[in-house]
DNA sequence: TGTACATCAGTGAACGCGCGTTCACTGATGTAC
DNA sequence: TGTACATCAGTGAACGCGCGTTCACTGATGTAC
């Protein structure tokens, strides 16, 4: 059952999509490679067609998908993309939402490689949030680091108390003030 | 091959440090039963003489590891607490380090029991931080959640960066100096 | 205190199961003429 | 453009392996008399 080089290259993607949303729902190790194959439509053992084994997937989902996240907040300013991100909605779309947020415990154990297309992404998120500051100021970076460390922080406790526990809440809002509260209020 | 009660009771205790250890450097998927007992000093066999299952294990060493922690910060002061929670020590000792940082992105997938667990946790850290706090101020409990969160994310996205990259180094830096500016200057 | 028996912590082989990976096969696509 | 053959994306059975868990067994501890 051949299929086209067109198909075959969009089948491949639709993998690498498909793994990078149940990769950040489940964890790395939370599904295999026949569970991933069967979600994308297709069986396993044609998965070695497109990849040289699953942790090759696990670096190109992760690359995939920090980079995809990034395109989607494009049109956001500061304040509106960490109202964004520290939302109950954000937190609770675990398969759809921040990979580094996702992924950071599981991608602290891996090897350096999959660390490294990490640090790219953090790099890239740094970047673009520091673009969104209207009139560049010093120590821009600095002051995006600490507020991207404090929101990762705040979902990731949040994710890890009972599903609607009150302290799973109160982390979310509390550090929401605090981040908003530390921005020029958004104009939108 | 029996063994007296009090020996025994000692041996559950000692697979519960060993468990605790392990599974904050390697995940709860990241440890088998056997590889467990094994480090322990003991076959895999006697392992459902002490607990129900891994699950329950897992529980158990989290609950540990989380009190524990905390007992052994009990002599810091609240800069003193971040200053060593965001050293390079620290995030280099996974194994023997805040639960909190090492298995929350695990917890986040695990169930509701365990997460409650490890939301007692949190309460009790953000009590015994809100002690140190020497004259009590108003929304000290607010504030000491936001330190946390902001040094939890810190630490873990740290880990997740390549070892000694620069990156990972800035990161830890960088929150440490937020940290510590917006509190009191330690009087040690 | 001494004896006889029950208990049970720890051992190591075995269980079924799901994992990542390999492989012979299929048949439509791509290519050479 | 049409024909003949090579390629290779996708299939599904099979592989060895490690996992969590079970179990019959051992022999020192605990207990009853």
């Amino acid at each position: 059952m051949r299929v086209t080089k067109a198909q075959a290259q969009a089948n491949r993607e639709h993998i690498v999509e498909t793994a990078s949303v149940l990769f950040r729902e489940r964890g790395f190790d939370g599904i295999g490679v026949a569970d991933l194959m069967a979600a994308a439509g297709f069986t396993h053992g044609g998965f070695y067609k497109h990849f040289g084994s699953k942790a090759d997937l696990m670096a190109e989902a992760a690359a995939n998908s920090l980079s995809q996240s990034l395109a989607s907040t494009g049109e956001l300013d500061v304040p509106g993309f960490f109202a964004m991100y520290l939302s109950r909605e954000h937190r609770d779309a675990r398969g759809h939402g921040c990979t580094m947020a996702a992924l950071c415990g599981d991608a602290a154990r891996q090897s350096d490689e999959l660390k490294a297309t990490f640090a790219s992404g953090v790099e890239s998120t740094l970047a673009s949030l520091e673009e969104k500051l209207e009139p560049q100021e010093e120590g821009a970076r600095e002051r995006m680091l600490g507020l991207l460390a404090h929101a990762i922080g705040a979902i990731m406790l949040s994710r890890a108390c009972p599903d609607d526990s009150p302290l799973a809440g109160e982390i979310l809002e509390v550090c929401r003030g605090q981040i908003l509260a530390s921005l020029p209020a958004s104009e939108s």
